[in-house]
DNA sequence: AAATTTGGTTTATATTATAAACTAATTTAC
DNA sequence: GTAAATTAGTTTATAATATAAACCAAATTT
């Protein structure tokens, strides 16, 4: 009846930081943490489950002086998110027919 | 630029019992043990919580000489499952424009 | 009358999410 | 020039959660 969710991608923090990579080339650390508001701490421990999963790429380099830290979905990681979505309508739109 | 999601409705199997709910009058236990696949203690827990947030009521009674656990959704909680899937849309249909 | 089934609840455990504390280098203020 | 504050994160500790395992009580079957 109901589709197994992602434990990966059923995570406020994580559903948003995939939510916002899917739809540009690539983000900075910076750039989560200002549309998430979630602190530096969360952010940074979720990304790491995100990268072991392979649903997105880290790269570490500087900016200037300042290390920076940049963020990009994957192939694994657009998939995983379209299927979610589409295991999510289950539960989403109930309909009298179970 | 993220909405809160209900942490009460956004877990697996909360949702899909509220997902079942809001279609139906009302609900058996064995009914829901069924269609969710999940554990009778786990049902048993989640439900609990659910009512104690006041989002469905729980009315136990006898089916001959079986104890009958019967559940149906309130008016509460049918407003947050409504919160919950507009505040979720924000997640899964990502723009260009943040 | 022992074993199994029905219909659950309670409890223990493993996982998670999160914030707090920390690191390290840089920059600003005095 | 050195103390304080900021940038850009990581690591660790803790509290909350999800889940299954163990349990309970009555009824039914063998």
């Amino acid at each position: 009846m109901f589709k197994e969710l992602d434990p990966l991608l059923h995570s406020q923090l994580r559903l948003a930081i995939i939510s916002l990579l899917i739809s540009v080339e690539e983000a900075e650390f910076s750039f989560i943490k200002e549309k998430t508001n979630a602190s530096a701490g969360n952010i940074s421990v979720q990304l790491d489950k995100l990268q072991q999963a392979h649903y997105i790429k880290i790269e570490k380099s500087f900016k200037g002086k300042y290390p920076l830290t940049t963020c990009s979905i994957t192939q694994k990681g657009v998939k995983a998110f379209k299927d979610y979505t589409q295991a999510l309508q289950q539960y989403l739109q109930p309909s009298k027919i179970k």
